[in-house]
DNA sequence: TCTTCGATAGTACATATGTCCTATCGGGCT
DNA sequence: AGCCCGATAGGACATATGTACTATCGAAGA
C-alpha cells in the first residue's frame, strides 16, 4: 500500500465527509489523477484528527455540514494541529455565514458539490500550491457578505423564537426580559437584514444560514 | 463496451444526477456489484430521456432537486415513455412534500444522500425485484404527510409574498385582489400549516419545501 | 342537480407589531 | 478616564395582524 512514505511527489489528499455517495465519487474523481493520492476518508471530524495525527495530508478536502461537529470548528482543530495543513471546503449550498466563518478558520478554498471534475482537480492543486481557490459565485458571496453586519447571540436568539411564531410577549418571557426589549432586539434584526417585518426577517436569517430549520 | 445486450443477468442501471461527485460515488459504488451495470448516467431529465429511449434501464436512481426540470416531473415522463421502468430516488435533505409527490409519480423507492453503500445496493436489487424501498426515517414523513392538508396554488402564492415581507396590503395590491382576501388565504395557511402567524407559517412552509429560498 | 371547495369580499374588534424616542448599565478598548 | 456597544427598559402612537363571522361565484365531482 504504501512504498516510499515521504519524499514522492504526490498529493496526499484526506476526504471528509460524512456522505458515502460523497466520498466514493471524490476518491474515484482524485484517484484518476496519477500525482494524486488519496490517502484516507472520514466521515467525520473526530475520525479526520485520528488519521491526521497519524499521517498528515496535504490536502483536506472537507464537507462544512457534518454532525457532531461545525465545520469550521474542525477547520480549526486541524489547523492547530498541522498548521500548515490546505483545507479545501467542499461545500453545498452556499449559505454564506459558513463560507466565511470557514475562511476566518483558515480554509484555503471551496467547492460547490455540483463543480465537474476538472474544476475539483483544479482546485486541489491550488491549494496544494498554497494558492487560494475561490469560485465566482462563491467570492461574489464572500464579498456581499463583506461590510454586512452581523447578527448578535441575543438577536438571533430572539429571532429563532420568533421564527417558531413567538409574539414579542411571549419570547421576552422565555427569555426573562421585557417584551420592549425584544421588540428592540426585532427591530436591529430588521435593519441589519434590510427586512421589512420580522417575517422576512426570518426568510433571510433561514437562507443566510443563520437559523437552522429543521437538518 | 457491451458484448451481450439484451439476455444476460445483470441488472441496468442508470444514474441521473447534476452532481459531478454524487454520479462518480453511485457509479464506484454500484460498478462493485458484479451482476449491476451502470449503462449511463445523465446529468438532467432531458439527457436521461434521450438515454432511455436508446436502451431501457432496470433502475433508474435519480436526484429529485435538479434544475431544468422538477424531478417528480422528470420521473412521471419516464414512466410515460417506459412504464415498467423501476425509479429509485435520490433525496438529499428531506422535503416531505417532494417525496409525497414523488411517490405519487411513480417512484418505487428513496434513498438519502447519507445512505451507506450496502444500503443503496440492496435498495437496488429491492426495486429491481419490484419491491418498494423505504427507510424508516423517510416512512415517517410519508405518514406525517398523510392527512396534512396542503396549501392551494393562491394561498402558496400569497405565502411567498409574505414570507419576502409583503403586508396583506401590499400582496393584495399584487395580486389584484382585496386585502381581505389575502387575510383569508393567510389565515387559512395558518390553519393548514398550524402555525401561530405568518412568520412562523413562513418558518415551517420553507421547512416543508413549500417555499424555496434561493437555490 | 346538488354539493363541495377555492377564491373572492366584506365588517368588526382585540391585539401585535414596528417606529421613534430616551435612558441606564457593564464590559472592553484606547 | 473616556468611549462605544450590546443588552436592558420604557412611553407613545400609527398600523398591521389575526379572528370570527357572513356571503357570492364558478368549477369540479357525486
Amino acid at each position: 500500500m504504501n512504498g516510499s512514505a515521504e519524499s514522492d511527489a504526490r498529493i496526499n489528499i484526506l476526504i471528509v465527509d460524512d456522505h458515502p455517495v460523497v466520498r466514493q465519487g471524490l476518491r474515484a474523481m482524485l484517484s484518476s489523477e496519477p500525482d494524486f493520492s488519496v490517502m484516507g476518508m472520514a466521515m467525520s471530524a473526530r475520525e479526520a484528527f485520528g488519521i491526521v495525527r497519524g499521517q498528515v495530508p496535504d490536502v483536506v478536502l472537507m464537507d462544512l455540514r457534518m454532525p457532531e461537529m461545525e465545520g469550521t470548528e474542525a477547520i480549526a482543530e486541524l489547523r492547530r494541529i498541522t498548521p500548515n495543513i490546505r483545507i479545501l471546503v467542499l461545500t453545498n449550498y452556499g449559505s454564506d455565514e459558513y463560507i466565511v466563518r470557514a475562511t476566518q478558520a483558515g480554509a484555503m478554498g471551496y467547492l460547490l458539490k455540483n463543480t465537474p471534475q476538472e474544476e475539483i482537480v483544479k482546485a486541489v492543486r491550488m491549494v496544494y500550491r498554497n494558492e487560494r481557490y475561490v469560485p465566482k459565485d462563491i467570492a461574489q458571496r464572500l464579498f456581499e457578505a463583506i461590510g454586512r453586519e452581523e447578527l448578535s447571540p441575543r438577536e438571533l436568539e430572539v429571532l429563532a423564537l420568533v421564527a417558531r411564531g413567538y409574539t414579542n410577549k411571549d419570547a421576552a418571557q422565555k427569555l426573562f426580559i421585557s417584551d420592549k426589549t425584544v421588540r428592540n432586539h426585532v427591530t436591529s434584526c430588521l435593519l441589519k437584514l434590510q427586512a421589512k417585518d420580522r417575517t422576512e426577517a426570518v426568510t433571510r436569517a433561514i437562507e443566510r444560514g443563520l437559523i437552522r430549520v429543521q437538518d
